[in-house]
DNA sequence: CAGTGAGCGAGCTTCCGCTTGACTT
């Protein structure tokens, strides 16, 4: 019989707090939000002041029958989900859903899952609070309102199938713009002059890198410069020595964790959200969704103790950090180790690397600073203003630097600060070599995965268990895209003075390449601009912002939570109405031109499944013809010979056992058909190119591999197969495939082995609910 | 690397936030 029921969030977080709380208290996870909107509709009843219609989540119908039974039998149930907004209507959720007495039910709050926190909580048991819940669900109902009703907008307007929301649309609006302010982007370029120098002291050569302070934008302007420099002197003029600190990162959040793990480990948003569950799973980190940056009591005398015992007491200083993140709602501790005296954890090759990130991470914010000296050095040209400048910096005590250094997005090039030599004011030297190079301007910088998150958090948009998976949405529907591309060769001029000569070369470098940046796709350029036109209230950057400060308002009690949205919904509505009525179906149709051959027209445009290229007007009498742009192909720069090479497909290659082999490129790239059977190109085969004897010997391969493929038949049994598949062995029959039991050897099962195997198979899902991708 | 290869007369798609399992050969 159970005394006392704890209901938390996690599983994980439930395991541990049993420990904690003794034989009388039974602690289980209800995994999250257990009720949501109805799918079908809208959910909501707008008439009758948008009534929220719930159902419980299919997939926690289980949980929630498991919860009810052990809740009939428990004198006192505690409600222990997270102190926020949505833990808040989770408690409010499980009292519905498990239909408990709300007055009677106890609800309990802890930041961190130490046990004295558990147990002051269950000290001081309160209420739900009815107005945190609304504002959870005035939260709720606007996200739906605002993505079911600008989607259908969309399969309207645009193609089927797309969506629009409050977070992923700006989301996708941040990459487009950025990516116009790119192709706006003017490179200018100017002379940057480095200069190498000698001073001769004590018998000893020295050397001493210095720039100079202004850069030149014309060629001429350098090489006057250096012809000056030819006859100059050049003495040291002033030395300024000043001390400088640097203080450590605080501890992670999540958006800070998948910023360093995708600079320092390039991990992809995903992965480290996907690794450290595995770690907090294991109990080895602290929760991995969180806003905060706080750290319990705990953490900071373990923190402080290994810190001492590695490095000494002078390398302690305790700090608390505070959240300035937008809309933080703090429920959680920051992502830390377990227990920071484990200075590795085992895992695999990945959880090892995340952990020790997060460890020194940790550490580091319990450190002292780092006490740096400055010295710039300004030396004096006799014939001209300028002046060149000698920086350095030297490590006095190196403090958190000992463990730990936050990496930047770009990382600034050579301007690499190290000791200085010796110097004094006054003394001369002579330039081992001067030298002028073009430098260009730099455009913005594209944005990572991780740095589209850092922006997201910045605005206030999506939260930390939602920033993987948003992003993971704007690349499934297509509006954005992960990829590498290559940079362009450029030149550049480098002018030299040694000695008393000036050369001047000519160089390349290597400029514009990408690795792993965000893009946007045709159809990611086309929904963002007709979103923008015409809904620029919700795309705007601070919408999320301002309907957060009316959420907080609502959980204070000052405004009602379903006024608020209809004082929302209405004007929206007419909008989503207006523009279905007024505006066209986009496309982004252009005239490329005509085809040479024929005189036709030919367009490029997005249709149902995307970018393509249309040869002729649309006319139902004399059908045009259509194909998908290629990958890496887009509306914008497609020209009309490449829109003209799509066109020479499909081809008829010749005959071949009384029927047309035909050549043609299909979703999953070229592919010879043959008999309504298709037989895909080899990577180095052309399809423009290829001939029938090819073809055939295509045909041939793959029939080979199919009869190769079937372990066994049974006459007896029509379509029922043993096959041989990329997981191994299995069974087929009548479309659906079975498993066959371990131990078996698949080429000796008889006939009623089979059906014995199908007959007692569960009636499984068959028919795979959705196609990946 | 098993199957897939549209351009639609039908029916479906879609939001954001909480949480983890999945078994499919």
């Amino acid at each position: 019989m159970t005394k006392n029921l704890v209901i938390v969030e996690s599983p994980a977080k439930a395991k541990t707090i049993e420990n904690f709380l003794g034989k009388d208290f039974v602690v289980k996870s209800c995994f999250g939000h257990v009720r949501d909107l109805a799918k079908k509709d809208l959910g909501v009843d707008i008439e009758n002041g948008f009534i929220p219609q719930y159902i419980i989540t299919p997939d926690k119908k289980k949980v929630i029958s498991d919860l009810k039974k052990i809740a009939k039998d428990a004198e006192m149930i505690w409600l222990a989900s997270d102190e926020d907004r949505e833990g808040e209507a989770i408690a409010w959720h499980l009292v519905e859903a498990l239909g408990l007495n709300e007055i009677e039910t106890k609800r309990i709050v802890f930041h961190e899952i130490t046990k004295p926190a558990i147990l002051e909580a269950i000290e001081n048991p309160r209420k739900i609070d009815k107005n945190l819940v609304d504002a959870q669900q005035a939260r709720r109902v606007l996200d739906r309102l605002v993505g079911f009703e600008l989607s259908p907008l969309l399969w309207k307007k645009i193609k089927p199938s797309l969506s629009a929301g409050r977070v992923q649309s700006v989301a996708v609006r941040l990459i487009v713009e950025r990516e116009e302010e790119i192709k706006g982007f003017a490179v200018t370029s100017a002379y940057r002059v480095l200069a190498e120098f000698i001073i001769n002291k004590d018998n000893k050569q020295i050397l001493l890198s210095a720039e100079l302070n202004k850069r030149f934008k014309e060629k001429q302007e350098a090489i006057a410069f250096l012809e000056k420099c030819k006859s100059a002197d050049f003495s040291i003029e002033d030395i300024e020595t000043k001390p400088s600190k640097k203080s450590p990162a605080p501890p992670f959040t999540t958006s800070t964790l998948q910023q360093e793990a995708s600079r320092k480990l390039g991990f992809s948003v995903a992965n480290t959200m996907r690794v450290a569950q595995q770690l907090y799973e294991s109990g080895k980190i602290t929760y991995m969704r969180t806003d905060s940056v706080n750290l319990s009591k705990f953490a900071l005398n373990l923190a402080e103790e290994v810190i001492t015992e590695s490095f000494g007491p002078q390398y302690v200083k305790t700090r608390q950090y505070t959240t300035r993140t937008k809309g933080a709602q703090e429920a959680h501790e920051a992502i830390r180790p377990t227990y920071m005296n484990n200075r590795t954890a085992e895992g695999d090759h990945s959880q090892s690397r995340l952990y020790d990130l997060i460890w020194k991470r940790t550490i580091a914010s319990q450190m002292s600073d780092a006490l740096l000296e400055k010295t710039n050095v300004t030396i004096n040209i006799s014939n001209a203003p300028e002046k060149f400048i000698a920086r350095g910096e030297v490590i006095k005590f190196d403090g958190f630097l000992k463990v730990y250094m936050e990496s930047r997005d770009e990382e600034d090039d050579d301007n690499q600060e190290g000791l200085l030599p010796p110097l004094n004011v006054g003394e001369t030297m002579i330039p081992r070599e001067i030298n002028a190079q073009e430098k260009f301007s730099q455009h913005p910088p594209r944005y990572t995965e991780a740095s589209l998150v850092k922006k997201m958090e910045e605005l206030g948009i999506g939260r930390p268990s939602t920033y993987a998976p948003t992003i993971s949405t704007i690349q499934k529907r297509e509006y954005v895209v992960k990829e590498d591309r290559d940079g362009m060769i450029r030149k550049y001029c480098q002018i030299t003075l040694q000695g008393k000569t000036i050369t001047e070369v000519i160089k390349t470098e290597n400029t514009g390449f990408e690795k792993a940046k965000l893009f946007p796709t045709d159809i990611g350029n086309l929904v963002n601009n007709f979103l923008v036109q015409h809904f620029n209230n919700i795309l705007d950057y601070n919408f999320t912002a301002t309907v957060e400060e009316e959420f907080d308002e609502i959980a204070q009690g000052k405004i009602v939570w379903n006024q608020m949205i209809h004082d929302f919904y209405f004007p929206f509505h007419d909008q989503v109405e207006k523009t279905l009525e007024k505006s066209q179906k986009v496309s982004g149709e252009k005239l490329l031109g005509k085809d040479p051959a024929t005189g036709e027209n030919i367009f490029v445009r997005i249709g149902r499944y995307g970018p393509m290229v249309q040869k002729g007007d649309t006319d139902p009498e004399n059908k045009p013809k259509f194909s998908s742009l290629k990958k890496g192909q887009s509306i914008d720069t497609i020209t009309l010979e490449e829109a003209l090479e799509l066109f020479k497909l499909p081809r008829t290659l010749g005959v071949y056992e009384d029927e047309e082999v035909i050549v043609s490129t299909g979703r999953f790239g070229p592919y010879v058909k043959h008999k309504s059977a298709f037989y895909s190109l080899a990577k180095t085969d052309d399809p423009l190119e290829i001939m029938v004897d090819r073809a055939v010997e295509l045909i041939q391969e793959k029939r080979k591999k199919e009869e190769e493929k079937t372990i066994r038949e049974f006459p007896e049994k029509e379509g029922l197969k043993i096959l041989n598949g990329r997981y191994g062995p299995y069974l087929t029959y009548q479309k659906q495939n079975f498993k066959i039991p371990k131990g078996k050897d698949p080429g000796k099962l008889t006939l009623e082995d089979c059906l014995k195997i199908i007959h007692e198979s569960e009636p499984s899902k068959a028919t795979r609910a959705k196609r990946r991708k």
